[in-house]
This record gives structure tokens, C-alpha cells and sequence, in this order.
DNA sequence: GGTAAGATCAGC
DNA sequence: CTGATCTTACCA
């Protein structure tokens, strides 16, 4: 293990027991998505189901606004996308290239569309729940390195579109374990999209193998020839 | 009604 | 690098 996630799991560990976890409130929300996506970080999602729990810890996120054309509520709201234009501390489910389901926080006032896209969760518990829903998992970081892995891994799909993340007894709930946000989280360029590709609203925890792409791990590797 | 692109992933 | 797989949004 290297000195960056030893120590961060040393001060997670001490504060275990301290602090009790509370689940985020609807203010919490009530941000920008360039605001919130840095502060998601480190934030725990929890998704109960007839199968168990099974949660994970946000390493990775990109934030989506109106007045963004790579966001899907650049035209306005439409059926698919109009949980993006409601009230935060709702997920956004839509399908991805037909196959996947990728999931975001709405955030911002009711009326501006909105959100951050969950990109990559270090899985925390119901571990075995998510090696069974993601067969072609071969180790602990391909559960969840991903929008539509982490979707697996926690049951979530279109049926969980316009769900609330603020109940305390929902089926979806986002705590703050007292695990803050990093002081300078990773930043850079979005994934996967072709418009506004120059915008760097792509946020994660530096050195995390959980992330989707492996920058933080291989940002101090060359291009091998 | 037709169609092109897509906020991805796994396997070769 | 490519195929899978299908919904969405936009155009006619």
C-alpha cells in the first residue's frame, strides 16, 4: 500500500467510532454542480435492497450544467432528462449506449437542469452482493471504476430515476461519514463526451486505484514506446 | 417514420 | 481496437 491511501485510511479509521454518520440534507444541494461534484467526494452511497446493502465511497465525479452542451439538459428539459430541471438530492438514472445505466445527484435550484454524473465508487460494504451482480469483476477496483460498473454493482437502474438521496429510510440514501472532501482533489478534462471537451469539470481522489481510468495512479508513469 | 450518435464496457 | 445493443432526439 502506498503513503498516500495508508494515511488516508489511518485518519478514516480515526475518526471511526467518533463521528457518527448523518445523511446529507436537501441544502446540501443546493449548489452549482462545479460546486458540488469536488464536495461529493469522499461522500458514501448506500443502496438497500430485497438482496442486502451495498454501499461505496465516491472517488470520482464530473459535473453537468444547463449552459453546457455536453449535458443532456443543454436543450432543455425532455422525458428523458427532465429530473435534472426538479429540486436536488435526487438521483438521474438514464441508459447508456443501450447497454449501461449511469446515475447523477441533481443539484441546483427546481427549474435549472443540473447534476453530477457518479463516475467511480471504492466499494465499502456489501462486497459480495457486488462481486455477484458484476461477474467480470476480477479484483475489488473493476466493481465500481466506473458510471455504468458502479450502477451494476449497486442494483441501480431506470427504476431508481427521480429517487430521493435525503431520506433517511429510502432505498437510497448519501451520508457523510465525517470522511471530508480532499483539499485538492485531482482535476481535469470530462470522459466519453464530444462537446465542451475543454472544460475541466472531471474531479478525483488523487491515487485512488478505484477511480475509472487509473489516473491516479499511473499520472507519474510515462507512455511506454 | 428514419436515422445517427451516444456522459460505456469487455474481450480480443 | 472493436462489437454489443437500443434509446433518445432530431429531421423529414
Amino acid at each position: 500500500m502506498d503513503a498516500l491511501s495508508s494515511k488516508r485510511q489511518q485518519s478514516r479509521a480515526a475518526r471511526a467510532g467518533k463521528t457518527a454518520a448523518t445523511v446529507l440534507r436537501a441544502d446540501f444541494y443546493s449548489c452549482s454542480s462545479v460546486e458540488l461534484a469536488p464536495r461529493l467526494l469522499n461522500k458514501l452511497l448506500v443502496v438497500r435492497s430485497e438482496e442486502g446493502l451495498a454501499s461505496g465511497r465516491i472517488v470520482e465525479v464530473e459535473a453537468y450544467d444547463q449552459f453546457d452542451p455536453a449535458a443532456h439538459s443543454f436543450r432543455g428539459p425532455t422525458p428523458r432528462c427532465e429530473v435534472m430541471f426538479g429540486v436536488g438530492g435526487v438521483l438521474y438514472v438514464y441508459r447508456s449506449y443501450g447497454i449501461h445505466w449511469c446515475a447523477n445527484v441533481v443539484c441546483g435550484p427546481p427549474g435549472h437542469g443540473a447534476a453530477v454524473l457518479l463516475r467511480a465508487l471504492e466499494p465499502v460494504s456489501g462486497i459480495r452482493l457486488q462481486r455477484d451482480r458484476r461477474a467480470s469483476a476480477q479484483r475489488a477496483t473493476d466493481l465500481c471504476s466506473g458510471p455504468g460498473k458502479l450502477c451494476q454493482a449497486l442494483g441501480l437502474s431506470g427504476a431508481d430515476n427521480g429517487a430521493a438521496l435525503t431520506r433517511p429510510r429510502g432505498r437510497l440514501v448519501l451520508l457523510d461519514d465525517g470522511d471530508p472532501p480532499p483539499r485538492l482533489p485531482a482535476q481535469g478534462v470530462r470522459v466519453g463526451i464530444s462537446k465542451a471537451t475543454e472544460r475541466p469539470w472531471r474531479w478525483w481522489i488523487d491515487g485512488s486505484p478505484h477511480v475509472s481510468r487509473g489516473d491516479g495512479i499511473r499520472t507519474a508513469r510515462a507512455s511506454k514506446s
